[in-house]
DNA sequence: ATTTATTAGGATAAAGTTGTCCTTTATTTT
DNA sequence: AAAATAAAGGACAACTTTATCCTAATAAAT
């Protein structure tokens, strides 16, 4: 009886994006490159579309590829620090999670704010100040000490 | 070089869905029962679209239809404070608002948490808990006395 | 130089969402 | 009773997102 269902957030690209940042930074703690299949094995995703991700957040220079043998993705120890969740986000899903109206109208406007505008500005405000503020690094390592996962 | 566009939260249908049940809640408040053409119109969406989504919503309850000439939808003044926005959005969009991880693991689990797990249920929360809060009839008087639009 | 491993990129298929159209059903008006 | 009006519902078209496949470019290893 439902019509939709919808990913809560984030398209499955920005999704799948995140994950696979995620995981190259880790490894990249560790000193490892790592090619696509790996990627896409480790955090549960399509390889082919994971690599068409991958593409689009190197031109980003979200992360770094390199070709050939021994070639693959990695991320410098540097830049774990001031990439932020919210350069992926932008990256693959614009920047609709910033300017958006909650109800779809052409502009969120305060002026001529749509019903849910007061309410709907607390949680965006939220949600953006939270991707801005969230270091690459910081997922990293959470991920490093086992306390959290990239598939299940 | 952005991927996609996704809604912020909701998805097209539920957007057209919220503002359809406002719209009729603001009419409903001053006796007169609407028609899709109408609501279509006053909420600037696609009216066959809107239908399939009326349809659905009094499937649900969440609004009263009737049949014929003289009919339409309406809400009864009662109904427009125990309906939630919550309810809305369950009734299009489903529940993974509630449920879905943030990244796109197959659950949120706090106990396996992917990385964005504590800062997102967070978010998550408010999210729902202004959902659970905001009543049609609060939406509606908004729209009455001018301070809110429905489309722009 | 040749082979091999890897990313980049184009074309296209599959699935999902959004949107339209037409017929049926219910109910009021004439 | 017949005509008119409105929602319900089915079929399907258009568009978007997700996903796959194949070829080209690049660079290391042999
Ligand atoms: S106008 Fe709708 S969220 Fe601001
Ligand atoms: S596990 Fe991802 S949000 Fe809870």
């Amino acid at each position: 009886m439902i019509l939709n269902e919808i990913p809560l957030m984030f398209s499955k690209a920005c999704e799948y994006g995140i994950r696979a940042t995620v995981y190259i930074a880790l490894q990249s703690l560790e000193g490892r490159r790592v090619i696509v299949n790996e990627i896409a094995k480790e955090i549960d995703s399509p390889i082919a579309f994971t690599a068409k991700i991958l593409q689009q957040l190197s031109k980003s220079k979200v992360i770094h590829s390199v070709k050939g043998p021994t070639g693959g993705f990695e991320i410098e120890r540097n830049n774990m620090n001031t990439v932020k969740l919210s350069m992926i986000v932008h990256a693959i899903d614009g920047d609709d999670i910033y300017v958006g109206c909650g109800l779809g109208l052409k502009e969120c406007n305060a002026s001529r704010p749509c019903p849910l505008h007061d309410k709907f500005i607390d949680i965006r405000n939220d949600l953006r100040s939270m991707l801005e503020n969230t270091s690459l690094y910081e997922l990293a390592t959470g991920l490093e000490v086992g306390l959290t996962y990239l598939k299940r």
